[in-house]
DNA sequence: GACCAGGCACATC
DNA sequence: GATGTGCATGGT
């Protein structure tokens, strides 16, 4: 039963690792900013960024409307893709004052399911990042779906190499008790045990889920 | 020096 | 609908 393994994951990847205490970062703003800039991208150049950010006085929606693309390009330098992810982040802040009058509070009020269809809309938010504002910004019940987590669910036999991102996160949220908290520390369990145990090019040795049945020569990326 | 990182949009077939 | 490509810095 796949909610059986789902649950047995969580406990070991728990049991080795603790609570992560994600998102790492502080503030609604922050953690937005934080999930547009590490799109493909190691958490420690975007913690330059935000640090560059910061000393700039730029950790507000005000400012970061004001600044130019090309300032805001380089203070965000070194989080990599630095004019495209400028633009999204000014993609964002447009957004949210055309819609919600800048105020980051006023998405509260709007059911999960319709704002996620909003953010999507934003050029430069897909899956991921939306999925991440709406779990770690605003404490919404989502699965956040990643790189790791296709890796693993798919040497683990849970799904079938090249599927989708919905059906990755369908098979999370249809298995799982719907449980912000737990969400919250399974994506980022996902993430520590990946980093160390689950790339392209390193498998499985030392992993808590080592002893699971599992594939390690499945096909994957 | 090659490989990789908590993706996404867009072009082309 | 699937597949390929550009975007870029910094660590291993």
């Amino acid at each position: 039963m796949v909610s059986e393994k789902l649950q047995e994951i969580y406990e070991l990847l728990f049991a080795r690792f603790g609570a992560q205490g994600w998102w790492p970062g502080d503030g609604r703003l922050e953690i937005i900013i934080g999930a547009i800039l590490t799109q493909n991208t190691n958490w420690g150049n975007v913690e330059k960024a935000i640090m560059n950010l910061r000393g700039a006085g730029c950790l507000s929606v005000e400012k970061l409307r004001s600044i130019s693309p090309a300032e805001l390009g380089e203070l965000i330098r070194p989080a990599g893709y630095y004019n495209l992810k400028a633009g999204r982040l000014k993609n964002f802040v447009e957004w949210l004052f055309e819609n919600y009058d800048g105020e980051l509070s006023a998405m509260e009020s709007i059911g999960t399911e319709s704002l996620r269809e909003e953010l999507l809309a934003v050029k430069g938010i897909g899956f991921e990042t939306a999925d991440s504002i709406l779990l770690y910004a605003f404490g919404r019940e989502v699965f956040v779906v990643d790189a790791y987590t296709a890796r693993m669910a798919v040497r683990h036999g849970l799904i079938e190499a090249g599927c989708g991102y919905e059906e990755l996160r369908e098979l999370f949220e249809s298995n799982l008790e719907a449980d912000v908290k737990m969400f919250n520390e399974y994506h980022a369990l996902f993430v520590r045990v990946g980093k160390e145990y689950c790339r392209r090019t390193t498998r499985c040795a030392g992993c808590p889920l080592e002893k699971l049945p599992h594939n390690v020569e499945a096909e994957d990326f």
